[in-house]
DNA sequence: GCCTTTTGTGTTATTATATAACATGTCGAT
DNA sequence: ATCGACATGTTATATAATAACACAAAAGGC
C-alpha cells in the first residue's frame, strides 16, 4: 500500500526519469562486476523495484512484486535480495521504517542520510560525508573508533511544507 | 542474554555507580512531575532495569524481568513503560538493535546519538546537539524541515580497541 | 568437454518484534 | 459517591527477519 498522499503527480526528483534510472541499473551492472558480483535476474529485478518506488519498500511489499512475477515466494527471497544490494552499495536500508531504498548515487561510495517525509512518506538521499567527519571526530574524542553509521532525519519533506494542508 | 564480554568488571561509565543511578532515579522523578506525567512503579522500575543494564535491552528482555518481578507478562506491558520513557525523554530507542536504553542525562533536552560497540555490545550516548545542527543546515538547504534524528555509529568502543583481540 | 566447488535460488518452519482491541482497576476532581 | 481520564493487564494478531535444508546454475581446474 502507497501512502495515498504520493500518488497525484509528485516523484522524488532522483526516481523520477525513467532515463536516470537506466543510467542507474547501468552503473549498478558495471559498479556489480567491478566488485566481482553477480547481478543476477531477481537482484537486478530488486533493483528496478526499488528504483521505481516512491518511498522506501518493505521487504514484503518487494516480495510481493517478486511474486507476482513468477520469482520465489517466500521472505528470504527479498530479504536476500536486498542484502546483495545494501552489501554492494546499490541500496540503503531505511532502519526507521523497516524499508529498502535504491542508492542515488551508486556510482561512488559514500555516506548517506535520509530525510523521511512524515507526511508524504518520501524519503531523500543526503550526502554525509561532511557530517560523518564531524560524527567521526566526536567518536574519536570518546575514544570510539566508527566504521559506519545510521543517520535518518524525520520531518517534512519542501513538497509537504508548501502543500495547503 | 548478555553478551559475554561485558561481565568481567567493565561496566560504562554513566551506568556503573548506584550513586549515580539513584541521582537519575531522582532527576527522572522530577522530570516527570514536572511535565504532569507519572513514574508509576512499572515505569520506574523499567527505568532502573534499563539504569542496570550493560547495553541496550530488547522489550522482551525488558519484559521478562518485569514478570518475573510480578508486573503483567505480556508484550505490551514493556513497550508501554519504554515508550512512556522514551516520550518523556527518561530513555532512547536504539533503532538499530531493536532495543532502549536509558538516558544518560535526563535532566535536559538534548538531541543524542549513539555509539553502538559491535564488541562488547555497549552503547554509550554521545551528545549530537551540534551535529545536528550541521544535519539541520543540511536538511534546510534541501527544503527539509527536520524535526527529529537517528543517529546511530556503529564501530568498537575504547576498551574494546585496547583489548588484545 | 567433465567433474568439483562455489554461489545462488527456492522451499518449509520458526523466531523475533510490535501493535490492536478490549476488560478491569486506580485516582483525582467534582 | 460518581465521573472521566489514565493506567494496567489480558488475548489475539500483525509485521519483520532468520534458520535450515534441497536443489540448480555458474565458475574453475583438468
Ligand atoms: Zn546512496
Ligand atoms: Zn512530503
Ligand atoms: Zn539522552
Ligand atoms: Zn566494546
Amino acid at each position: 500500500m502507497t501512502s495515498p498522499t504520493h500518488q497525484d503527480g509528485f516523484c522524488c526528483a532522483a526516481h523520477s526519469g525513467s532515463d536516470s534510472m537506466a543510467a542507474i541499473l547501468e552503473t549498478a551492472e558495471t559498479r556489480a562486476r567491478v566488485q566481482g558480483a553477480r547481478l543476477t535476474p531477481v537482484r537486478r529485478r530488486t533493483l528496478e523495484i526499488l528504483l521505481q518506488a516512491h518511498g522506501a519498500l518493505g521487504a514484503y511489499e518487494v516480495l510481493e512484486k517478486l511474486a507476482a512475477e513468477g520469482y520465489g515466494t517466500q521472505p528470504p527471497v527479498a530479504y536476500r535480495a536486498l542484502n546483495f544490494l545494501v552489501e554492494h552499495g546499490l541500496a540503503h536500508r531505511i532502519r526507521r521504517l523497516n524499508a529498502f531504498t535504491a542508492c542515488a548515487q551508486p556510482d561512488h561510495d559514500h555516506r548517506a542520510a535520509f530525510l523521511i517525509c512524515e507526511t508524504c512518506n518520501s524519503v531523500t538521499e543526503a550526502d554525509a560525508d561532511l557530517l560523518c567527519r564531524a560524527l567521526d571526530q566526536a567518536a574519536q574524542a570518546a575514544g570510539f573508533q566508527l566504521d559506519r553509521a545510521t543517520i535518518e532525519a524525520v520531518g517534512q519533506c519542501r513538497a509537504c511544507q508548501d502543500a495547503p494542508e
